[in-house]
RNA sequence: GGCGGCAUAGCCAAGCGGUAAGGCACGGGUCUGCAACACCCUUACCACCGGUUCGAUUCCGGUUGCCGCCUCCA
């Protein structure tokens, strides 16, 4: 069974079948750097990042880029608001983003481009559509015609003329038409600028991915992938530019992630109603707001409050505990003998639902059912007098894998301060003696220190609480 | 006006032709010195109205409600 992805462009979940064998080309439109990111700019750099982990998984060779836009008028105005350079402004929020989005467990690209560093190559390419006819110039501005390019409006399924009737299109005197958009927009007085043939001026906001796709992966490109409200104009307005450009498909498949919501509303930058990645991380661990993110499919919308990242954290708890109580086993199950094929064979199924939800077009809320499918299977297996170590490290090298693939890595082991050590040792002599109020006056100590104990048949066992 | 999405238990959320996965919370039980962890049990007229079908939560038509894109936006 292959992978199948839902592609915006024709609509329907298809098998994915990547250009050259073995090698996926995608590219993920990256953030304007002028702030810190919101959650809702995270959702769509987790998704992806989970996509590409999954396709790692299962076998592939990822070329994965996602840009920043690092020039734009937003990133002007709040420059000049700070007075600040432009520069200064975005290398700030580009360390910030990384910081926010490793945090989240997201892997750098393996190429972050820069508008400022291929002005070069986006004036080329705008030459070559004017010289095509695809664009032309108009007082100090480059814009493409809209109606030249026959394709316009199939990823979106619009027509140009419906397009034209809704309501909020704004006529250009200097556009031919109104749905031209800019390549190329002329400076103001002072602003950052470059030369081109028209002039001082900057690139517009959607050649840039054009342009960076095909510098860093080629003239067609396996997936695009961004947020739902990149679809129109920006993703059209992006295969406009390539295609006219070298006449062949530019992206084979479409992805496209749905909104965060606030109250059910969509949260954005304009309706002000955002938080801060930045700020959020410090009240939430961050990979409970991943694995938050991850407990819905990723086109559906997801709706965000304290209450629903609570439960998701006491549901990420469960993982965590099942597979900390399998590796405190480990101290004390038998080496010898054969694997329990009875368990390793539930193991084996658990882990092929987890991948029969991913192929489904990155299903990761049932892939995440398959891990709680895991966790129900370790416990009750930990319920047996005696583990087996092969058994263990079977059920552990399984939470291992999937866990790495949604981007939830386990919480390595910590050592224990002597001091709670000994405590601990206490503690079980005080047991051993049935002095019960010592024993649980040592268990309240260390619960205030945040360690948490849990008496088995097999010993204590402690964990971070 | 055009295009699209959503409506499933207290909450979150899969499923999308054969009468409902999973998680969180709640209640009852087992385990425990007491806990914790865990296990077992319990919990759904799938928005409404028609139609197709042997059979629909799943397909088709309609209704209602909510949301999104068509403007910078993940």
């Amino acid at each position: 069974m292959s992978i199948q992805i839902y592609n915006t462009l024709t609509r329907k979940k298809e098998p994915f079948i990547p250009l050259e064998e073995g090698k996926v080309k995608m590219y993920v439109c990256g953030p304007t750097v002028y702030n810190y990111i919101h959650i809702g700019n995270a959702r769509p750099v987790i998704v992806f990042d989970t996509v590409r982990r999954y396709l790692q998984y299962s076998g592939y060779d990822v070329n994965y880029v996602s840009n920043f836009t690092d020039v734009d008028d937003k990133i002007i105005n709040t420059a000049n608001e700070l007075g600040e350079e432009v520069g200064e402004l975005t290398e700030r929020f580009i360390n910030a983003y990384f910081e926010d989005v490793g945090a989240l467990g997201c892997g750098k690209a393996d190429a972050h481009p820069r508008v400022t560093e291929h002005i070069d190559d986006i004036v080329a390419f705008i030459k070559v559509l004017v010289e095509k006819g695809y664009a032309y110039e108009a007082q100090g501005d480059v814009y493409y015609r809209t109606r030249k390019f026959d394709g316009y409006g199939k990823l979106s399924h619009q027509s140009i003329d419906e397009l034209r009737v809704g309501a909020r299109i704004e006529e250009s005197g200097i556009k031919e038409n109104s749905l031209d958009f800019a390549l190329w927009k002329a400076a103001k007085e002072g602003e950052i600028a470059w030369e081109s043939p028209w002039g001082k001026g900057r690139p517009g906001w959607h050649i840039e991915c054009s342009v960076m796709a095909r510098e860093h992966l080629g003239d067609t490109i396996d997936i695009h992938a961004g947020g739902q409200d990149l679809t129109f104009p920006h993703h059209e307005n992006e295969i406009a530019q390539s295609e006219a450009m070298t006449g062949k498909q530019f992206a084979r498949y479409w992805m496209h992630n749905g909104y965060i919501n606030i109250d059910n509303e969509k949260m954005s930058k304009s309706l002000g109603n955002f938080i801060l990645v930045h700020d959020i991380r410090k009240q939430i661990d961050p990979k409970v707001l991943r694995f938050f993110m991850l407990s819905v499919h990723y086109r559906h919308p997801v709706n965000f409050s304290q209450d629903l990242v609570e439960s998701a954290a006491n549901g990420l708890d469960r993982i965590q505990t099942a597979y900390n109580n399998l590796k405190h086993r480990l101290g004390t199950s038998a080496d010898l003998g054969d694997q329990q094929d009875i368990w390793t064979h539930k193991v084996d199924e658990a882990v092929r639902l987890f991948e029969t939800a991913m192929d489904d077009d990155f299903n990761t809320a049932n892939a995440i059912a398959a891990v709680f499918e895991l966790v129900k299977t370790a416990n009750v297996y930990l319920l047996e007098k005696n583990t087996q170590t092969a058994v263990l490290d079977y059920f552990i090298s399984a939470f291992d894998r999937l866990m790495e693939v949604l981007g939830l890595p386990f919480n390595g082991e910590e050592l224990l301060d002597e001091e709670i050590e000994g405590l601990i040792e206490e503690r079980l002599t005080a047991r051993k003696e049935r002095n019960f109020s010592r024993a649980d006056e040592i268990r309240d100590l260390l619960k205030e220190k945040g360690i948490i104990l849990e008496d088995t048949a097999q010993g204590t066992r402690w964990k971070r609480g």
